[in-house]
Formats: structure tokens, sequence, C-alpha cells
DNA sequence: CGCGTTTGACCTGCGC
DNA sequence: GCGCAGGTCAAACGCG
């Protein structure tokens, strides 16, 4: 199987600021793959760094669509209890905010192995969108980690992950990592300015 | 037999 | 209150 994957890094602002609420949205901008090493779980690197002291986020602003229309990466928090008939008044206050990240890549497989080991729990069909959107959940013992994964309607070349939840754990395959993914990956970054010019 | 996928049902939030 | 859409559950099924 190819391994030809082309990114889509942050840009700049989403051009449509409809369903995007600045508060609800973290730009990351990532300058090395390597942020992405620590994708299970170190909230000190750049791409887990993120607000933690934002109010309740509106569900509808977060859900919608985690990627711009220029197809770029856009992260976000979430805060929806596992259970939703769990959740009263009081326990939504007490719900556990998630931090989600969507971006984009081009490829022609919809799932990147990124080292972890994925359970497929659904699978939904999206209104506006003729391919349906997969749920996943990290199998691992305790990690709670979810990923959504979509293709665009638009571009159906373009596959859309969201991830949710930091794992907690070592990657499953060390051998064949994200970071192994990326290194094998075309950056595909038309607003996106490298730190070193 | 264990693990992962499929898929219909169910639940909840939101907009009207 | 109702309908729609998103998200999850869980039984059935397939595969190695």
């Amino acid at each position: 199987m190819e391994n030809k994957y082309q990114m889509f890094f942050p840009l700049s602002s989403p051009s449509s600021s409809a369903a995007y609420d600045p508060l609800t949205t973290n730009i990351m901008a990532p300058t090395n793959p390597h942020v992405f090493h620590n994708f299970h779980g170190n909230s000190s690197n750049g791409l887990m760094d993120l607000k933690t002291d934002q109010k309740f986020i509106k569900k509808a602003a977060e859900v919608k669509e985690p990627v711009d229309q220029n197809g770029s990466f856009v992260g976000s928090e979430t805060d929806y209890p596992l259970k939703s008939s769990a959740a009263t008044d009081k326990t939504k206050e007490k719900m556990i905010r998630k931090p989600r990240y969507a971006f984009q890549t081009r490829s022609e497989v919809d799932i990147l192995d990124d080292g972890y080991r994925w359970r497929k729990y659904g699978q939904k069909a999206v209104k506006n969108n003729k391919f349906p959107r997969s749920y996943y959940r990290c199998t691992h013992q305790g990690c709670n980690v979810k990923k959504q994964v979509q293709r665009l309607s638009k571009d159906q070349t373009i596959v859309v992950t969201t991830y949710e939840g930091i794992h907690t754990h070592p990657i499953h395959n060390p051998t064949d990592n994200f970071e192994h993914i990326l290194s094998q990956m075309h950056v595909y970054t038309p607003l996106f300015k490298p730190i070193h010019l």
C-alpha cells in the first residue's frame, strides 16, 4: 500500500466565521512534525498546548465542521458526557473537557495508521456529505481517546481525522507510528509560513 | 476463540 | 412538542 499523505496544516484564521467562535477554535501551527510525536499525551508541547480556561462551549459550534473551508487543521475543545443520559445539570458542570484536534490529509485510504490500535464503534451518514463518518475508540485499556474519520464531500481525496482526548499510553507500534507517517507525508501548506525562510 | 467490523436501534441536543 | 442530526450502544457477524 502506498503511504503518501498530504497534510493540511493550520492556516491563519478560518475564512468563515459563522461556525468558528475564536474562543472555541484553537489554531495550531506546528513548526515541525515532532509536535505530533507526543500525541499520546504531553500537554506541554505545541500540539497539546490548548486553552484550558474556556467557558462552556456550545456543542453546535464545535461539532459542525472542525475544518475550515480552506481545508486546514483546526483544534477545539469539546465537553460532553460519555453517556449523555447522565448529563444532569450538576454533572454538566463537572464534565471533562477533552481536547479535540482535527486535521486533513490527502490520502487514498481512510485510516491513517498512527501507531495506536483503534476499534470502530460506529458509522453514521453525515448530512450534506455522501461519505459516512466513522467513529473509532482507542482499544488500550483505560485510554478513552476517540477519533472520527470522514471524507470531504467536496474533495473525496481529502480525509478529515478528528482526535478527541489524549492517549495515556505509549504508541502500540513504534515502528509504524504517526511520526513515521509524517516522514512520508507531503506537507501541503499554501498559507503556512515556516519559521526559517 | 478473540478481536474487530457492521449496522440498526436508541438517546440526546437543538432548531423550529 | 416534533423532527432532524450527531453520537453511542450492542448484537450479529466475519476473519485470522
